[in-house]
DNA sequence: GCTTATCGATTACAGATGTAATAGTTTGTG
DNA sequence: CACAAACTATTACATCTGTAATCGATAAGC
């Protein structure tokens, strides 16, 4: 599968969603938070299709588009390949960035050590 | 600064490890891992100099290069971006989908709780 | 049935990127 | 001093991306 641009992310984040939509539906959503001409977010649909990332089925003269690929699919993948590049791997230095810089919340702060608390559950094997 | 690109932030990673740095020692530091040709590599350079990313002194003939851009400046601004347009800005989430396929060891656990640890020290009005 | 509004498909075009090759300049060497 | 070697600067070019406009088909209304 070909890389999703950024702009083709906010339109396949509509899809994630809420789908299956018509082109038209996605221009809607994205109307808001976007200037997109309607012609844009219709090329983007297509370069998603093409990608593999999206498809579609007809409906009459429109088409009703559907995510191929999952959104936990898409974010596993480019957490990834984003910790490699960015922090050689090492996912702890980068949440230590966010903790210096006072961008945890005390939310996430209580999301971290109940999943740390699952994993040490899982992971008894000490 | 215009964004880093990938290829550009291979040569950066270099320089963060050892600067200032001729070309020529970019190219060697490169030449394991990448099969750039020379040609490419100071071309990446160049690039760098014009977003700003890196500066440049004369050393006779060659230049010494050198980082503008720190790495940790870089990483927290693109820890921020990719979190924000991947996670909605929420970072535990990324951490869970790690834990959930098996990529977090042992010692990205004990970081995580050391900081933690520390968070709540630094922040314990509650 | 014909025309028009509406879809998707195709085409457009500038800037970014990956990946070099060539041109121009300086310097060390004979 | 002239030439060659070694640098950097400039140019090249295909592909990807952002951002649409135009073309062609088709369905809906009159």
């Amino acid at each position: 599968m070909k890389d999703i641009s950024q702009a083709e992310l906010e339109v396949l984040k509509v899809l994630w969603q809420h789908s299956p939509a018509t082109a038209n539906q996605v221009v809607e959503a994205l109307a808001d938070a976007s200037q997109w001409h309607e012609k844009t977010v219709k090329t983007l649909l297509n370069r998603l299709v093409t990608k593999g990332a999206v498809s579609f089925e007809k409906d009459g003269r429109a088409y009703l588009y559907s995510p191929v690929l999952q959104q936990s699919d898409y974010q596993l993948k480019e957490s990834q390949s984003f910790i490699q590049r960015v922090f050689s791997g090492r996912i702890a230095p980068l949440v230590a960035g966010f903790a210096q810089h006072d961008k945890l919340a005390e939310q996430d702060i209580a999301e971290l050590k109940q999943l740390i608390a699952r994993w040490e559950l899982e992971n008894k094997n000490d």
